[in-house]
DNA sequence: GATAAACTACACCGTATAGTTTACTTTTGG
DNA sequence: CCAAAAGTAAACTATACGGTGTAGTTTATC
């Protein structure tokens, strides 16, 4: 079984660039089957209907992200520098092509579907994933004071999706260059809130 | 010429509903002329094409946006209430059901159109109209302390717009109810930073 | 009350799309 | 080596959409 899953990646490749590019709508299966170099019944034959092609597709451009490690606060060692490590790797994901790529389809989507959105924001992505665990930690180490856990990791991370993200999602901006300085910033700001002097 | 103003507004009104629900491509003409209780050959004597409707639509929804009054910074009282207030009017706008159907048909033609994406980013609406002014203001009555004027304002509006305008832009949550507590954390975290204690 | 403008219903055109069918060839595996 | 599985090209179905043409009716204006 190795030609049929060949050609089923291929399929599944063709339909990353098209939907991302072009949005789901607007892509045809000929046109998917054309990029795929495989006809189109061979499409048919992995893929009952265009919505199971798009779910399989979400799915294998999620796997592609690389979502970074998780980082566990480090007693001792400096919260600025911590947090400044995690804010520079969420950029990392966020400037990333795969993710960039698989958001654009994504948040398409999820504008003329609302069950998608729910379903997408349930699974925390990138720092989301253990940043309130981390500042646990840095409160019960007696560096930070945070009263609501979960409004201070929205205002950290939202702080780079705002600046970084969004402009990158829509086109506004090809690439961001400072991203050390917004993150400098970031920081600041946060720390300037809760940390503990 | 009564009875022609008043079918064309019909379209319009249609057209808003059914491209904010759906999203432009997913509405057909017939569907707008249906729900216009128009014949479909009024809605092309008004509109030659799809695209002229939809110019014409999001005029008309940016107009029925109220973007609030512009709020000038006051010398003497205090901060912390001149930027919940300003906060709390964009609160307002950034909720209002005009600027959440208008946002939720600009967002999805942003991601497949660039350019529309660009002219949107640069109108810039609500506060940020005046709001570099006010903190330029405050600065110079030595208030605040704020070396990047750009930077601060997108922190302070971002928030907002994070934690109340896209949740409710993607059907994440129906309405959000505790947006007082919000305002004050927003503001808290704004002069946290940037405040001259 | 006549005239021009605007609206209506409806058929129509060309194109495009999701998905199917068919008739045939290639790959795979025991 | 052969049968089953999976591939191919291409025609086909049914439907939908953007947009047009037409013939007749309603509305406003003089």
């Amino acid at each position: 079984m190795k030609l049929s899953e060949q050609k089923r990646l291929q399929i599944v490749t063709a339909a990353e660039a098209l939907f991302s590019e072009h949005g789901v709508a607007a892509t045809s299966m000929d046109q998917i089957a054309a990029r795929a170099e495989v006809s189109k019944r061979t499409v048919y034959n992995h893929f009952a209907t265009k919505a199971d092609l798009f779910a399989a597709m979400l799915e294998a451009m999620f796997a592609k992200v690389d979502q970074g490690e998780i980082l566990a606060y480090a007693p001792g060692e400096s919260i600025h520098a911590q947090l400044t490590a995690i804010a520079q790797q969420e950029i990392g994901l966020l400037t990333s092509p795969a993710f960039l790529k698989v958001a654009r389809v994504a948040f398409l989507q999820m504008l003329t579907d609302a069950s998608l959105a729910k379903m997408i924001n349930k699974s925390s992505m990138g720092c989301l994933r253990y940043f309130s665990v981390f500042l646990q930690a840095a409160v019960d180490d007696g560096v930070l004071a945070i009263d609501d856990l979960e409004l201070a990791s929205k205002q950290f991370v939202f702080q780079l999706k705002s600046l970084v993200f969004y402009p990158l999602l829509y086109g506004l901006s090809d690439s961001v260059s400072n991203t050390d300085y917004l993150v400098e910033e970031s920081v600041k700001l946060f720390l300037a809130r809760y940390a503990i002097r």
